[in-house]
DNA sequence: TGGAATTTCAATCACTTCTCGAAAAGAATT
DNA sequence: AATTCTTTTCGAGAAGTGATTGAAATTCCA
């Protein structure tokens, strides 16, 4: 699960970072309004969260520019303005939920995990596909009822793969999802190739089927 | 022991949390209706009071989320509202017990503590899990009936993996756990490691098994 | 205050992730 | 069908991050 957050303060961006990554999420960061907004154009995230007083403008920008791009990525509204009026703007334009600074992380956590499952799962926690199941509660994935171990970046990649089954996912935009901030990695997407191989290797010992088929020259795929 | 309290008046609520980790329980708190069904949805508690009269909503929505979820963590309603149709809509959605505001502190200890007993434990006054036995009352812990001595951040510790077990429990839960309200624990959970290798190595010198696994960039986790 | 419990710290160890090169497989061109 | 070029696979190992451990420092309580 990846989270974009769109915040300025280099402390509390750190120590956000830090905590939902101990929680399994992968975080990318934007300071300002116009990084944020070409991030948010240009990828998908399963949560944002998004301070309003940012140093180039208003963070309503982008909760706006989200909007009109018909994208559904959950909004958390973080902001010190605990003024009902910028609230009600957030939420009228369309945001998740609202939290106020200062908070406590585990509170942020919680309502991160909460939006996610919202927006993902009604209510469900488990996804599957074929003999497949996924626990994104005990962040556990099953093949025929047994377990197997995966690692956080297979877990990511395997998530990343069955959300956007039947269609191909693009050597890049795995790399995207998979390396955070890591700009450095996006050129090099050959690291890829190592975690497909180890996913495909761990799921076909469990399952006996190749679940995931490479689309030559243009990258993966998991059918239904 | 977990309680959940969901309830929005400060004061009572100040004095519930004192009155119950006095007796040894660990409390959290949901002033909302949404608040507490994100909770409960993603954690699991020993016990839940629930009033009903929130400012967001109903508090038998949380009941009703809960039950759906199938989850049966046991549920004491609190209300200031006596009426004998409140006190039936929630008994008939599963409420393990009932109590009418305003009430006696030690009273409310009682019904905590009755509820536990019959959840877990069926009159008895144990949890089990594999050769490990806890004793609530006496919190005491045996494994193959030999008696294990824990100090009482190991006793929690070991009480808070059981009850997420085959869950991974991440280090910053944990930490959240053990250390009740202390807001920094951001770098600060190094002192996991310590609870950590303690209890393994005491259940292990007495049971001969690793009962707690550990999930590599993620937490802990007990498997049945 | 004294002894136990808890937390911090630093060194070491283990696992994951990334890199790289060589080899295999897939398309394209002749 | 053979050749060539591109893309993918695979294995080995280096680099980086997380976990473990023992000991020391601190805090807690009786």
């Amino acid at each position: 699960m990846k989270i974009l957050i769109i915040e300025d303060e280099p402390e509390l961006v750190k120590s956000m970072v830090l905590f939902l990554r101990q929680e399994g999420y992968v975080c990318e960061v934007a300071t300002k309004v116009e990084e944020a907004i070409d991030k948010i154009v240009q990828f998908e995230y399963d949560c944002i969260l998004l301070d309003i007083s940012l140093p180039d403008g208003n963070g309503l920008e982008v909760l706006e520019k989200l909007k009109k791009q018909n994208k559904n990525d959950g909004v958390i509204i973080i902001t010190a303005k605990n003024s009902p009026d910028e609230r009600v703007k957030g939420l009228n334009l369309g945001a998740d939920d609202y939290l106020a600074k200062p908070f406590y992380l585990p509170e942020l956590s919680a309502r991160v995990s909460a939006v996610i499952r919202r927006k993902h799962f009604d209510g469900h926690n488990k996804i599957t596909f074929h003999e497949i199941s996924i626990d994104l509660q005990g962040k556990s994935v099953k093949v025929n009822e047994e377990p197997v171990e995966l690692t956080r970046k297979e877990y990511e990649l395997l998530l990343f793969l069955i959300s956007n089954k039947n269609r191909v996912a693009s050597k890049n935009a795995i790399a995207e999802h998979l390396s955070g901030d890591d700009a450095e990695l996006l050129d090099k997407f050959d690291f890829i190739y190592a975690h497909i191989k180890n996913l495909k290797r761990k799921l076909q010992e469990a399952g006996g089927k190749d679940y995931i088929t490479t689309v030559y020259g243009l990258g993966y795929k998991m059918t239904t």
